[in-house]
DNA sequence: TAATTGACACCTAGGTGTTAAAGT
DNA sequence: ACTTTAACACCTAGGTGTCAATTA
């Protein structure tokens, strides 16, 4: 199933006349397995993570690009899918439930993607940048673990729109939307000489119903 | 709109583990205008054809991909769309209506595609090679001249259904499918040692509604 | 007990020919 | 008189959370 709400970012300082990939990979924050304790509306540390999955690369589909187009639009993860199979075969990311992962975002020179593939972790070294923003870094599940994350959800994807409920208090829903800094910024920038100040914590989450 | 019928075709004698794009242009047949003469069910000359359109080319979605990747699957160009904007900017291939048209089928070498673009000409020369199949040859309309080509279209495109009048009598599609060399056949193969012997002559049809 | 799966109704998104109206 | 366009109902294809059943 799709990421939401997806990552979308802003890119400067490409050379506008070279061509570049970008993809995303997403990696485990720690060694840990969660649980979700409701009383107290957290994330406790439950044991420790699964075995590790096969490595996988979204590669965004307008890749290859330069610099300028790239430049020029935001950039949109929304078609990222992740599954928690390990045996998937369709490309999609694979992860544990209840475990906690950091999205990463790659620029990728075209003459150094000669090995980028969707299922080969990315490449390094010269000519590929990558990029993380703390604020991104959230917890999956197969079920969500309290009313405001499925509120989240339900008013904020179109394909949710069955289970709105448009007579709902959208009070609570504007702190809401306040605290989860992967879904209001919602829009990163990308620098290459420079990462921006130091994010605020925020928690986002998917799940693989 | 999309081509339909899709033209398929199955590669042989590729390097497997060559990297390749795959692409298709439609170029005209000749340098006239056509109208359709219902009393003799025939195209007909109607002057000469209209001013060249800017050249498009629709490459496949799967490339680049190994040799062994093509020849192991059937290629079908069956999102390839179609225009009759002079303007259009989404990439469609711009046809005129009322002319005919050649599809051809191009196989890159990924070293010779730097310069392969959907708004530019498919580039020629070494490691380069291109598919001709006159059955596939096809005439452009804004509607539809001849019942025939509309119960070919309701009957097989799965997107018309609502249109099928499942009391019908099969016998003439049955017969109307045998003749239309674009749609029986319906897969054509490629080899870069040899093109088949000469096919048979077909008509098929496409419209912009 | 907690986590996961699959059938389901309800959406978005977009591909059909039909038809009436407009264009040439 | 013929060609083209745009609104329309009817499809395919696939993304939602829900809920009941299943799993571990």
């Amino acid at each position: 199933m799709r990421m939401f709400p997806a990552m979308r970012v802003k890119i400067s300082g490409l050379d506008p006349h070279q061509q570049y990939y970008i993809a995303m990979d997403i990696v485990p924050v720690d060694n840990k397995r969660y649980r979700y304790v409701y009383h107290s509306s957290k994330w406790m540390v439950a044991g420790n993570a699964d075995s590790p999955v096969p490595p996988r690369v979204y590669i965004h589909p307008d890749s290859p690009a330069s610099g300028e187009t790239w430049m020029r639009q935001v950039i949109s993860f929304d078609k990222l899918k992740l599954t928690n199979n390990e045996l998937d075969d369709q490309g999609h990311i694979i992860l544990h439930s209840m475990h906690k992962y950091q999205p990463r975002v790659h620029v990728i020179r075209k003459d150094c993607g000669d090995d980028l593939s969707p299922i080969k972790p990315v490449p390094t070294g010269e000519g590929v940048k990558a990029f993380s923003f703390p604020e991104t870094v959230f917890t999956t599940v197969t079920a969500y673990q309290n009313q405001q994350i499925t509120r989240l959800k339900i008013d904020r994807n179109p394909f949710a729109k069955g289970f709105r409920d448009s007579g709902r208090n959208r009070m609570g829903l504007e702190a809401l939307v306040e605290s989860y800094a992967f879904w209001r910024p919602s829009l990163r920038t990308l620098t290459f000489e420079d990462i921006p100040g130091i994010p605020k914590q925020g928690i986002s989450n998917a799940n693989f119903g």
